[in-house]
DNA sequence: TTAGTTTTTTCATTGTCTAAAGTAAGTTAG
DNA sequence: CTAACTTACTTTAGACAATGAAAAAACTAA
């Protein structure tokens, strides 16, 4: 049997039509509220009657709530309905390489509360005190809102169909059945995805991709490496074996410095952020300025700060870097042609700066068809694109009938 | 308002419903008849009583019959259905860079009847040709056949949703509406498509894919350029602009020649059929072999027929394009880890030459998750896939309830 | 022939959307 | 201020597609 079955299999009956109706409503209150019975009958074309059984039902179960009323248009004043978002909890996780963050979402993704914690080394015991601030976090807020699950965003590479950790060289950890370990200890979903994807993922419903209205996306992360996450069709694309996306790893450069990869000139070993700082080191050293600090002493956020106060080395490593990120995403924009490509990482703060020499590289590089389709852009999101992601992720029953993600 | 919510707003309603499970009981009797209404039963859910309105219903529209009774399972024995194909037909039409196909196909995708035409070099005569071929062929067909649409697939690059040939450098064409010149003269719904893409989509379909079950396959056409079709999801990928799968200009080499895109050393400057023909010329030309061609009367198939009866030049030039398709491929698997890679051209006739060195140039450049995920082989469909690609396209509204491709 | 099995149909029930009619709550013209 | 009109929403009756239960059909085996 084809696994296309599984989709066209999924037949409608009546609950099911029930709730696919319901999830539109409530999904397009939640992005147009306030909004009122008769706007919802014109957007989506269900009958007043049957929008009148279905906020009802909704404000039964707590999720809506009429607030307010609107301006006469000749007639009867509408009656706005809006979500009570804090009705729908989500608990959001991003693990980093330093810094590890824990947040209540609500259901419109934003957040509520958050924490940070020191990553830790060694994942077993890290996550079994990540998971006891978790609870102490649910336990203080169970009496006013409902949680729905948890969702989790890390680097590396992540099986979210099982939940696992596979290979995260940065936090140094290797096969981690997260999920599982959550399973254990809380009643809720756990959902696990890596950090380009969760990212992916917000900016498309709370970022640039939402305000362009755009179905295909791509994130790119810099940072220690360079990873993207696939937005196709208003879907994250993870690939056949969770492997889509390893745009990083294409090589530039057939002649290039062998990656860890296995492959010679890979992306990422002319984009990421130890490529900028090396950069600047060597260019640095050469020009014979001594320094204090020994080498793994900068960090990117280093070189930034550096450049801004008018480091020619800092500077003209920045450059570098945008001429070597314009070359992989013109990869992106002729293999994938997206409406969007969406920066993240501590250079999509200097974006100013490397704007000019991103679309200088890219213009003559693709065609010009899918060039004037795309818009490029740093994250609208900042540091938390893969946090509301996790939120996302963890909503995304909610969100839709199916899945979202 | 987002696109997004095209999607998310197709309500359902009992209309809708009964359409739905009319379209997933089709399907399954098209892709397993003969089927019984209680093997049916098994595979959708949908009870026997909503079956048995449902095969009904499909046979009072003549488009099911009942053909013969399974063996005894201990109790009554079930009666198989199957498809009346040619209750539902379409044309498929293939312009070729020489030759033009073009066939009558029935609902299995099957082709029943086809006829070939020299593709002409000036568009709008050589269309208008075409158009009279298919009013003839619907005229003798007419009474014992109901036509659901005609589907076109077309080399160059294509816009499907406004059904334009944009610019196709092999036929020579640039900005033919063809869409609106059939749809002029015939009353049928038209569907136009580059190659790559129905190729694609003929293969997911009835080819490898198939076979396979996959959901996400990538379809490689070496010809003259080399281009590639996507798909997703199991539905064809065509980006925001209809630029999707550009793969053919990804850069293997930036200091390599100028291509006409305006890029440096893409990939189809190596991989091509033209590319192979040159390494073949040059390397005969070195070794000082006399010839009485011109250059430009060898082609792919003179250079194949060579390199299968001992000539050194032609093998070496046809395992160098290997090594240089095997690193585009690279490309594609660790960008969008697909269940499987399909080769079509004239190069798919001597995979058994040149697969392991697909395989050797290929396993050490990209992900071994991804590498172990993929299944690459030439395409299983002949030289017809994107004929059955065109097939596929016209019946598409028929496929599925919304859409297929 | 009879009991048991498997497949298919019939028919009453259920539940959701819809259509039509009514109600609520405003505006506007005189 | 009131009657006529508009707009927003609710109620009620009706339509219809999937479902569940029961019956029928068609076969096997003993």
């Amino acid at each position: 049997m084809r696994k296309l079955d599984f989709d066209k299999l999924h037949t409608a009956s009546k609950d099911r039509m029930r709730d696919i109706n319901e999830a539109i409503v409530l999904n397009l209150i939640r992005e147009h509220q306030p909004i009122s019975r008769i706007q919802i009958n014109r957007t989506t074309g269900l009958k007043l009657s049957t929008i009148t059984v279905i906020t009802r039902r909704l404000m039964d179960k707590g999720l809506i709530i009429e607030q307010g009323v609107a301006p006469s248009n000749g007639g009867r004043k509408a009656r706005l309905l809006g979500l009570r978002p804090e009705k729908v909890c989500v608990v959001g996780i991003d693990i980093g390489v330093t810094r590890t963050t824990l947040a209540l979402g609500d259901f419109n993704g934003e957040i509520v509360h958050q924490q940070v914690l020191a990553t830790g080394r060694r994942p077993l015991p890290f996550i079994d005190k990540l998971i006891q601030s978790v609870e102490r976090l649910i336990v203080s807020q169970k009496d006013q809102v409902e949680f729905e699950g948890v969702g989790i965003s890390a680097t590396g590479i992540v099986d979210s169909a099982n939940g696992r950790i596979v290979f995260s060289p940065n936090l140094g950890w290797q096969d981690v059945d997260i999920r599982a370990m959550f399973e254990k200890r809380l009643q809720l979903p756990i959902t696990v995805d890596n950090d380009a994807r969760a990212s992916a993922l917000a900016e498309i419903w709370h970022g640039r991709g939402r305000q362009a209205g755009s179905m295909h996306l791509v994130f790119v992360t810099v940072n220690e490496g360079v990873g993207t996450g696939i937005v196709v069709n208003g879907q994250l694309f993870r690939g056949s074996s969770e492997g889509a996306g390893e745009f990083g790893h294409l090589s530039l450069n057939h002649n290039g410095p062998i990656c860890n990869c296995g492959n010679r000139g890979c992306w990422e070993l002319y984009a990421s952020d130890r490529a900028t700082i090396n950069r600047f080191l060597r260019s640095q050293r050469k020009a014979g300025v001594p320094d204090g600090k020994s080498d793994a002493d900068y960090t990117m956020r280093d070189v930034i700060k550096l450049a801004r106060s008018g480091n020619k080395a800092a500077h003209s490593s920045l450059l570098a870097t945008a001429k070597y990120l314009a070359l992989g995403i013109a990869n992106i924009i002729n293999s994938l042609n997206p409406e969007m490509v969406v920066v993240g990482g501590e250079l999509a703060s200097v974006w100013p700066m490397i704007e000019p020499v991103i679309i200088d590289t890219l213009k003559p590089k693709v065609f010009s068809r899918n060039f004037s389709a795309v818009c490029i852009a740093p994250s609208a999101l900042e540091f938390n694109a893969s946090l509301v992601g996790a939120f996302l992720h963890a909503l995304s029953p909610r969100l839709s009938v199916g899945k979202v993600a």
